[in-house]
DNA sequence: GTAGGGTTAG
């Protein structure tokens, strides 16, 4: 029964329910019981898709017809996408009930439902919350306290989270690795550079090692204020493990202040310290080529990362910065690129997409639709 | 290495 639930979570993940049904299935046909651990995963598939109607049909069957309850780890996987879907008075619901459904909340309940309301702006509800975690005799782990120094960063209570951070060191509310790195990241985020350095230097003084996180943080502070070659030599001299979003990070700030040539040397060290560029990577190129005007190179920098394997996401962000400039030309050169390399397929999806963002930026005006006729012209493929 | 759940960076 273990490696059937290693592998329908494995389907799971990387969305292949129709897959893991048929393991299910299969599984069945050899007498072999599913448990909560099967079952478990597919309901967080539905759940990844924003199907939870059909997730909460499944827990039912679980409890019917299964006799195989679900137990807390599936609850949690419930309310997290409840949560994604701002259900909160399902969550409420699904509490109160708990008893008589025969499971427990646990600390990770708890840990769910409040990033939850913070993550929608309620970090008032969630710290509330806390107090009714903490009243029912749940200790807070180090992912509590990072998710409530997450919702007083939110509430713009920063000041309240670095007192938080700095009294921490009690085992009760132990601040680690990602505590500092989530007040940092908020202090960056406000341009409050100084104040992340500051963080750092305690966090080491405290013994917390910093990871590749946190450097990436540090680095664009020093960006921001103005400390670029001091963020660079801090990646040159290989004081941390850099990452793509290291280099990113440094990519972008370089390209803003069009120095295209520091640009040049991290691409070749990220070529040399084998790192991939990611999608983020072809979008910092994308969003800046084309604030340069260079619409040309921004749609082969697109048609590049299709060829790369990676996905069509950044098509959206090119197709908007074409439509308020008027570049129709280009719109259209894009789908016959698109058309005559094999592989690349031009479907609705994309059509739709390049519609809307076309009629967004004013084309659905009367003395405009002549335009937007030369766009649909060129998706039935006419010259 | 030991089947399923919760936090942070571009």
């Amino acid at each position: 029964v273990s490696t059937y639930s290693t592998l329908i979570t494995g389907l799971c993940r990387v969305g292949r329910l129709p897959e893991a049904w048929g393991v299910l299935e299969c599984m069945l046909e050899q007498g072999c019981r599913p448990m909560v651990h099967t079952y478990t995963p597919i309901v967080q598939g539905y759940c990844r898709e924003g199907r939870v109607g059909e997730a909460m049909d499944l827990m039912a069957m679980m409890e019917k017809c299964a006799g195989c309850p679900p137990n807390v780890v599936t609850y949690n996987v419930l309310i997290r996408a409840l949560c994604d879907a701002g259900q909160f008075n399902e969550v409420k619901q699904l509490l109160t009930e708990s008893r008589t459904k025969g499971w427990t909340p646990s600390i990770v309940t708890y840990n769910t439902f409040m990033n939850g309301l913070c993550q929608k702006g309620k970090a008032k509800e969630a710290l509330v919350l806390l107090g009714v975690m903490l009243g029912k005799g749940l200790d807070p782990t180090d992912f509590t306290l990072s998710i409530l120094l997450n919702c007083l960063c939110h509430a713009s209570r920063i000041s309240h989270a670095r007192y938080l951070l700095e009294r921490s060191t009690s085992s009760r509310w132990y601040a680690g690795v990602v505590a500092y790195n989530t007040v940092m990241g908020r202090l960056c985020e406000m341009g409050h550079w100084r104040g992340v350095l500051k963080l750092l230097t305690d966090m080491i003084k405290k013994g917390v090692m910093p990871n590749t996180r946190t450097f990436n943080i540090v680095i664009r502070s020093l960006c921001i204020g103005r400390k670029c070659s001091a963020a660079k030599s801090l990646v040159c001299n290989k004081g941390f493990a850099a990452n793509v979003v290291t280099y990113n990070t440094l990519i972008d700030w370089f390209f803003y202040h069009r120095k295209l040539s520091e640009v040049g040397h991290l691409l070749s060290d990220m070529a040399a310290g084998k790192i991939a560029v990611d999608e983020v990577t072809y979008t910092i190129f994308v969003v800046r080529l084309c604030r340069d005007g260079n619409f040309a190179k921004a749609s082969s920098c697109f048609l590049k990362s299709l060829e790369n394997g990676l996905s069509m996401d950044l098509l959206g962000v090119l197709i908007n910065r074409l439509a308020y400039s008027g570049k129709i030309p280009e719109t259209i050169r894009i789908f016959q690129n698109m058309r005559e390399r094999k592989g690349l397929s031009l479907d609705n999806s994309i059509f739709d997409l390049t519609i809307e963002r076309f009629c967004r930026a004013g084309y659905c005006h009367d003395k405009y639709i002549h335009n937007l006729n030369s766009i649909l012209d060129a998706m039935l493929g006419k010259q």
